[in-house]
DNA sequence: GTGAAAGCGCTAACAT
DNA sequence: ATGTTAGCGCTTTCAC
């Protein structure tokens, strides 16, 4: 057992250079593995730091170096498993490279995300990965990008401002999935995502979230292009919590001109709309098609499995904290960006459109 | 617009000092809001201050000040929904009480834990929320706690360690959920967890982690009080990948003296059991019943609904990061310690034992 | 290879 | 109320 139990002061190098018999400087070096030192002044100091149980103050160190080998990663919301699994792909590579992680939720408030932001930079930490919130109020990043430290944005990109993006084309894979519900006979297609917005939503209107709105212009072109028109009636934002997205669900599912197919922008949505569904005492797909955003293990075990978008959402993370290090080290950027692309996994959720619904509405017999 | 856009050096007090005429200490006490300032000094710095762009930096304050405002969290894996939860209810309150929070994950391997909390420990963290991945090596966490730096543990205990933990008694509600299978008829239960051992299983092992102890005792008191003997054959350790689970699980629902319900040890291990149980085209419940620990959403959603046992991760990360930050600021403990509980929600995936198995194997008919 | 001394940006005594 | 002077624990000239 050591000696002295719970000591006041930490100890210093200062400390272990009296201990080892050596100037302030010397020990230093040792400790901090630079500069000239020689094979027996090392080993005394290192001796000497072991047995003193001597720890460097990485607090003073980043101050001298300004490295503090910590970056900062803000997201909106670390309890969706999407932010989690892209959480432990940037945190996996941060450690790999001897970065730590220091973590902020924004909730997808735009003002939580700018004093995040600053917060970060106060804390000095070498650099950002920001899932930003909002694509289009984004003077904060412009500042981080200015001021000259590196940032990487994840997952939504932000408007005029040429950063690293790790993201995947939403436009591509929407146009692709909606072409599919088309293709299955559906026209009468609902999109839920949770995107605040001041205005209500309409036709034309400029979206917050370059996601979103790449999402619905994959959908705009999908519908164009099978001569279609899009049912802007069915897009629905700002689905808040459980209760209002189930709202928002019976909406587009009732009535003459009801949806027969919804999209569901997000894991934690989809929970909802399908209970939504299941409520309303609809069968999937036999009354309504599903498809939703993410491919958690859970949309495997529905009955039936439930056909989803799924993204490569580990490796973008991984990717994200890649290029923030690439950068941060001053190394070149790779020859090719890598791009992400998501893929739509067939599995049961979409079926035929159910006869008594579709273009022709039937006055019911009664 | 500003004038110079990306500066190299930042701008310090003394700057700030310098543009609006006074001391640098002045200048450091208006701005970081201490001391005595007149009302005449205060506004010129602040302008002053505006006008450069001016930001403190937080390393430097914080070597002065010995306070960080930052903690350490330690979790296993981020990338499980529980402790997503957990990390979510412990930043929530972190900011709300103006701490940032470093977020390290060990993948539940000790070696890593160790490092982690050193890493931790030299960035000065004021306070750390700790996950341990072992209950018995605990050296690391002991001199934490003896260093005198705020230490909380989550989920899991660590032996001979006095320090606040949050945890439900799992002991009891193991007690009781198993109680419930037995009632229904069940004998031959199955317990599958990812916990490590080094060992193989044997019926009285030491094992390293007090939450599935906990929980073996549990379930063996509670077949000890029905007059039956625990079947501790049926207990499954190391359950590794998705692969690996779906092995142990074909492996406890086969041969004569198969397991009629199973018991999963977290919602991960959850889907991979469900998965291998479907794969075997067994049915839930009329075949095999089916429980497990964590009540995410998507239990709701499956069909039948899955029996679970919830526990209030959410809030036990609030209590968690509210004793540290108590802790830290010195301020004592409540009066009461919040006890948590978890409950055990029955919904479909628990029903009577089937005919053909049970405590009677009946040669068959052939 | 080694040591003395000067910072890093800030707070904290200590005077005035 | 204000300014001067020391530090905090480390890295980094710059001499020797």
């Amino acid at each position: 057992m050591s000696s002295d139990g719970a000591r006041r002061r930490d100890v210093t190098v200062a400390d272990v250079a009296k201990a080892a018999q050596v100037s302030k400087a010397q020990a230093a070096r040792a400790l901090g593995n630079y500069g000239a030192v020689s094979e027996d002044v090392r080993e005394r100091v290192l001796a000497a730091a072991e047995e003193l149980d001597y720890r460097p103050n990485e607090l003073a160190r980043s101050m001298n170096t300004g490295k503090s080998h910590t970056i900062g990663v803000v997201v909106g919301d670390i309890e969706n498993p999407h932010f989690g699994l892209a959480t432990r792909g940037i945190t996996d590579t941060a450690k790999k490279s001897g970065f730590n992680v220091i973590l902020v939720n924004t909730d997808e408030n735009t003002a939580a995300e700018v004093d995040a932001v600053r917060v970060l930079l106060d804390k000095r930490v070498d650099g950002l990965i920001v899932a930003p919130a909002s694509s289009v109020e984004t003077q904060h990043l412009r500042r981080v990008h200015d001021s000259g430290r590196p940032l990487v944005l994840l997952d939504r990109s932000a408007e005029g401002l040429e950063v690293e993006t790790v993201a995947v084309d939403m436009a591509a894979i929407s146009y692709e999935s909606t072409r599919y519900l088309l293709q299955t006979g559906h026209r009468r297609i609902a999109f839920i995502s949770t995107l605040r917005t001041d205005a209500a939503y309409t036709a034309g209107m400029r979206l917050d979230s370059s996601q979103i709105s790449d999402r619905l212009d994959g959908m705009r072109r999908a519908f164009a292009d099978m001569g279609c028109a899009f049912p802007e009636d069915l897009v629905r934002l700002n689905a808040g919590g459980a209760d209002s997205i189930r709202n928002l669900t019976r909406d587009v599912l009732q009535g003459n001109d009801a949806a027969t197919a919804v999209v569901a922008s997000d894991g934690l949505i989809a929970l909802s709309v399908v209970e939504a569904i299941q409520e309303l005492g609809l069968a999937i797909p036999a009354d309504v098609s599903f498809l939703m955003y993410d491919d958690f293990a859970w949309t495997r075990l529905t009955t039936p499995p439930l056909t989803v978008i799924a993204q490569p959402v580990y490796d973008m993370g991984v990717a994200a904290a890649s290029a923030l290090i690439r950068q941060i080290e001053g190394r070149p950027p790779a020859a090719a960006a890598p791009e992400f692309s998501a893929t739509l996994v067939r599995r049961g959720s979409v079926g035929v459109v159910p006869a008594s619904s579709g273009e022709s509405v039937e006055v019911p017999a009664l």
